[in-house]
Order: C-alpha cells, then structure tokens, then sequence
DNA sequence: AGCTCATGTAAGGAGCGCTAACATGCGAGC
DNA sequence: GCTCGCATGTTAGCGCTCCTTACATGAGCT
C-alpha cells in the first residue's frame, strides 16, 4: 500500500536515495527480532520498499550486509565502552565498574548489534573495516586493564592483555548466557549486571585490587 | 553409486532400520563443518542415503532435530563434566581445575555439540528433555562451586549459585570468543585452557580459596 | 541537449523447508 | 500361514530465499 514513494518525508521515485543506510537499518531490526539466522536478504529490502535484487547493488552479499552491521556495531561499542571509562575518571576502579555495566547494557540494550557481532559467525576478518573496529574496541578494554594494573606495585602485576581477556571473556559470557532482553535462557537470583559486577570485584579482589588500598564508592 | 542398500553392514532395503541415530550423526558432522546455520535438513537426509522428506517422519521440523542434537550434547557434556570432577578427588581444588580443562575440552573437541548448545538459538524449552539436560549440567558445576566453598570459613561464603554462574559464565566466555578448534578469532598469547585456568586461579584467590591453605599440585 | 553510469526492476535457476499423496514391508491378529 | 495395519519410506509440488543476468530509469556532467 504505502511503502514507496508515498512517504512525505522521503519522496522518493524510482532511486531510493539511501538505500544502504535503510538496508542497515532493516536488517537491524530484524536480527533484533528473529534472531542473526531470522535476517533474510528479501525481506530487508521489502522493508525498504525496493525489489528483492536491489540490495545487490550496496552488498554483494547477505554476509556482506552482516559484516557491515558488524562493523558498525564493534564502532558504536567502542564509542560506548570509550564513554564509560571516560579514560579512568575519578579513579579507575570506579570508572572500571561503569565500563561493565556499560558492556552489558550494550549487549542488553542493543541485541542486534551484539547479535552480529559475536553470535552470526562473522569471521573478523570479513572486511578490513570490521577487524580494525574490533580491534579498537578490544584495544579500549586492555587500555582499562592497563590502568587498573598500574595500581599494583610492579613485582605482583599480571600481563595486562590476560586481564583484558578475563574481562571480555566474563563478560561476554554473562552477557551470551544470562543478558538477554528475555531474561536469558534460564532464572537468575540477580541481574546480570550485578553478576557481572560481583564477578569482577571478585577477579580485582584475586589480583590485589580494591577492597583493602583504593576507593571503594557506594 | 553407493548409499544405499550396498553396504555391507547394513544391508537395509526401503527401510532404513535406524535413521534417527544417523540424522543426528549427520546433522552433528554439518554443524561441526558449517556452523548451525549451515546445517540443512535436506542434505543431512542426503547424507543418510535417504529422500529429503524422510527426516519428518523422525522430527517434526529442523528446529526439533537441533533441540534433539543439542540434548545429546547436554548429556555428553555432563557427563564429561561429571567424570573430570570426579566428585571431588582428591581435593576440590584440583578437581575444580580439571573440570575446567574437561570444560574446554568439550568445547574444543565437540564444536558441533557446543554449538548446538549454546549458539545455534535452540531454546531450553523446545523439550523437556533438553531442558533436564542442560538443568543437570548446570547442576553439576553448582555442586563443584559447593565443595569449593565449604573449604571457607562460614562467615565468608559467598552464595554457591552465583559462584556457579560466575564459573560458567567465565568459562563459556573463554570458549566462545578464543577456544575454537581455527583457534577463535584472535591471536593469543596462551592457550585457551591456561587463559581459563589463570582467570579461574584469579577469581578463587579473590574469594579467599587456595595459594594459601590447601594443595597446588604440579 | 545528450551521455554515462549508478541505481533501480524483472525474470529465472537452484536449493531448502515443509506438506500431501502414494508405496513398501515388518509384525500383530485372525 | 495369510492378511491387514501402520510405521517408515518415496515422489511431486508449493512457496520461499539467495543470487545472477539482462534491461530500465533518471541524476549529474559536459
């Protein structure tokens, strides 16, 4: 009935203008309700009101628009992990809290993104501009590590780039197993937040961390 | 040439005899080489030497054959859980880090089953059966947590559930993002079972257990 | 104005999920 | 011991998706 041409604010004809963008969107939305496998190439560009050959001309194919929304994703984690950590500010035991919940908030508030991230089986290397935004983000949460760990005296501090894969490793698997909008696959005594949260204090608690030496607000 | 009928063993005519085993054992081998999303009906019924609608009179759609192959899985993955824990001998510390190399083991050595498990979307509930199963594996490593806190002073035992989820949670982590047979999606520094097994010695440490009291053999 | 080229459409082949209707043969009951 | 029922297989076919190829349109440049 109205998906073309007929939109006030975009009257478009026969070019759509900015299809890929539109294509972006629509795979978003879907990923987010049926799942990184529920995502048909088709049914994206229904959305958009174009034929089902047209996205052929912005991807060459379905996993391209996948490693986009990837991509796109890793840049907009980054972005959000980055403003968490505020590059350690006040200090960086609280700023580091604020980057877990913001991790889980991502991964909660943005399924689609972390759908394609890390459940659609992307390879990272599907696209240059997809590994260097995992890499950015990944960079960020070493960066964190590094901070924290400076907090130690020098004889008793661990690699940094471990700690930062204990800390993207809990996470994401709070976030995989318990940090879905639906609650997760099974019932939790506690949000995965505060899972997430006490996991962590735990994991800083084992290296030397808080508790006894620095801040330790509310 | 030769699917079906010719071989020796099994010398069956119209009737296949036990395709059900042989859908799951096929459908295991296509996810272990395509992921879950690459296994198709079809060719699965394909490799059984059988016609694409025979599987139907088995399962009742796709989604049925991966709940019945993830089940399997669940089971096969207790069990081995159950065996390197081995009820907690000779002490729950070295049991407890057997059970996680046994953990990433299975991810690593039955990459179908783990995938079936716990990415390819399949939901606890698609059967009660899968849903048992997966409720007994959780239960295994919550008796695990339980052994290891009980080595605690009473007044500084953290609840064994969250400590169960935090183990889980680390470990899936760890296999999810970096315990891949292609190695995960990033290079490491160390193997995946050591990156495990230094976050989990972290985390034990925050909580007060081992380094201190009890045994560190080898 | 006329050309060019990016961007759209139409048509079609191959493959898959699933259903319906038909075929086969194992085993239960007379 | 024969027959019939029913589980388990088959073929045929619908509707869908992915993707390719050939054609249509119109925006911007000269």
């Amino acid at each position: 009935m109205s998906w073309k041409r007929d939109r006030p604010e975009t009257p478009r004809g026969y070019h759509h203008g900015n299809l890929k963008e539109e294509l972006v969107k629509a795979a978003l939305g879907l990923i987010g309700e049926k799942g990184p496998n529920g995502f048909t190439f088709a049914e994206a560009a229904r959305m958009a009101g174009v034929s089902p050959a047209a996205p052929y001309r912005h991807f060459r194919d379905r996993d391209e628009l996948l490693a986009d929304v990837a991509a796109r994703g890793f840049e907009a984690f980054e972005a959000a992990l980055s403003r968490a950590w505020d590059q350690g500010r006040p200090d960086p035991e609280t700023a580091f809290h604020r980057l877990g919940r913001a991790y889980l908030a991502f991964a909660h508030d943005e399924p689609a993104y972390y759908s394609a991230m890390f459940e659609a089986g992307v390879p990272l290397d599907a696209s240059p501009e997809l590994r260097a935004a995992a890499d950015r983000a990944f960079a960020g949460l070493r960066q964190a590590s590094e901070a924290l760990i400076a907090q130690l005296p020098a004889g008793k501090r661990p690699p940094a780039l471990m700690m930062a894969l204990h800390v993207w490793a809990m996470s994401h698997g709070v976030a995989a197993l318990f940090g879905r909008a639906d609650g997760g696959r099974r019932p939790l005594p506690m949000s995965a937040a505060e899972l997430l949260e006490a996991g962590m204090l735990i994991y800083l608690q084992g290296l030397g961390i808080g508790g006894n030496g620095a801040s330790k607000p509310d």
